[in-house]
DNA sequence: GGGTTAAACTAACGGTTGGTAGTTGGTAAG
DNA sequence: CTTACCAACTACCAACCGTTAGTTTAACCC
């Protein structure tokens, strides 16, 4: 047999991409075998590499391009937002979890599929995360320059956000009790309150109220 | 060759577990080989089956291990703390940060390995997850109860903590710049005042101390 | 519509995988 | 001091792995 009729390079590889990224994100990189994604995809195993180079790199690119994405959106958000820190952690706040709600595959994938990336490909995508986080950073930085926000160390509660926020994709169903609004909602309530209040103490405090108004 | 001199079953099976736990945070269940683990533990891989039954036995008795560890730990620390929601709260992410911080191995593996298990461990490892989860819903529940806690939904918001605290042993190092004291204190801070401060709102707030002192 | 290219196929490679069978010699209880 | 058991060994499966080679046919371009 040859080639099938109405096949067509861009859509068969579009569909290897699509649901490479969905055996991955469900069996994990190494246990997912070339020919499961090819008959997930309809073809012959040997026939991924009319459109991958290696297994290696069909994961690389599928990362890599979330993560791009992912710089691209961040950007457009902030660039919207006022110049003031706590509207541009709001913004950032809402960006990241709206986006990560939507692409809940990329993002499990992106997140704990790096140890499967040989060192090259790895250090690239470190890179990029680093990018990430540094942007997040900078606006808590800024909070901190003006006096709006009353954190320890910037760039450890950047990376504390960043967990909490991410980790909303793990248990959000679309079809779930809370709407995305929801959930950016109380995750933005959360980041804002933990960024806003008093530095850890490490004495007891009274009742809630009372230790936040101490600092005000 | 038959049993080589000096050999221990006891010592042999603890040395298995604790390579096997190296290996499969390193470089992942799927992609350990058996063989691999035996060469670290010094044995052929055929002795591993004197010690376990399969290998998806041995991620499971990891996994469901660290589990029940974990829960009497976090008993251990609620029972030793006050009876107010805040000193409960406090407890709990004191408890949970110092544990994920001197647990990293466990911690990582019994998060992400979780697909790797066949149908029955996975649902008897997540019913003790559900378990945990719901010690921390507890408190917070207790805290909006008596008025101390200001948060839009108990089960999310502990999802949401859970992440942002397990999220410390993925880039903590003991030799870093941070003490595992600082990190408790940190993580406990960005808690405290998310879980203290007001209900979301969605509309748009002047600075971070006037939406507070709005509430208060 | 002839030639080129794209995209599929079949067949196979060397290597690895988790797991089993059967054997042997050290260990320890009686 | 015997004997039963434990814990290691060697040897070997059948299945599967990622990947390559060579072939065939549909689609596209001039």
């Amino acid at each position: 047999m040859g080639r099938i009729a109405g096949s067509s390079g861009a859509r068969t590889a579009a569909s290897i991409r699509r649901a490479g990224l969905r055996l991955i994100y469900r069996r994990g990189f190494e246990a997912m075998s070339l020919r499961e994604l090819a008959a997930e995809v309809g073809i012959q195993a040997a026939s991924l590499y009319n459109h991958i180079r290696t297994k290696q790199d069909l994961l690389f690119d599928l990362i890599r391009e979330h993560m791009e994405r992912l710089l691209a959106h961040t950007d457009l958000a902030l660039a919207a937002a006022p110049a003031g820190a706590e509207d541009r952690l709001r913004a950032f706040v809402a960006s990241h979890v709206t986006y990560h709600l939507e692409r809940k595959h990329e993002v499990f994938v992106a997140n704990f599929e790096l140890r499967a990336l040989d060192p090259r490909h790895f250090a690239a995508i470190v890179a990029l995360r680093r990018a990430y986080e540094e942007k997040l950073v900078a606006v808590l930085d800024l909070g901190v320059a003006r006096g709006e926000f009353r954190i320890g160390d910037t760039r450890i509660t950047a990376y504390a956000i960043l967990a909490m926020l991410t980790g909303a994709c793990t248990w959000y169903k679309p079809e779930g009790r809370l709407t995305k609004q929801e959930v950016v909602a109380l995750h933005t309530g959360l980041v804002m309150h933990g960024c806003l209040g008093l530095a850890p103490t490490e004495g007891r405090s009274g009742t809630g109220l009372a230790a936040l108004s101490r600092d005000s």
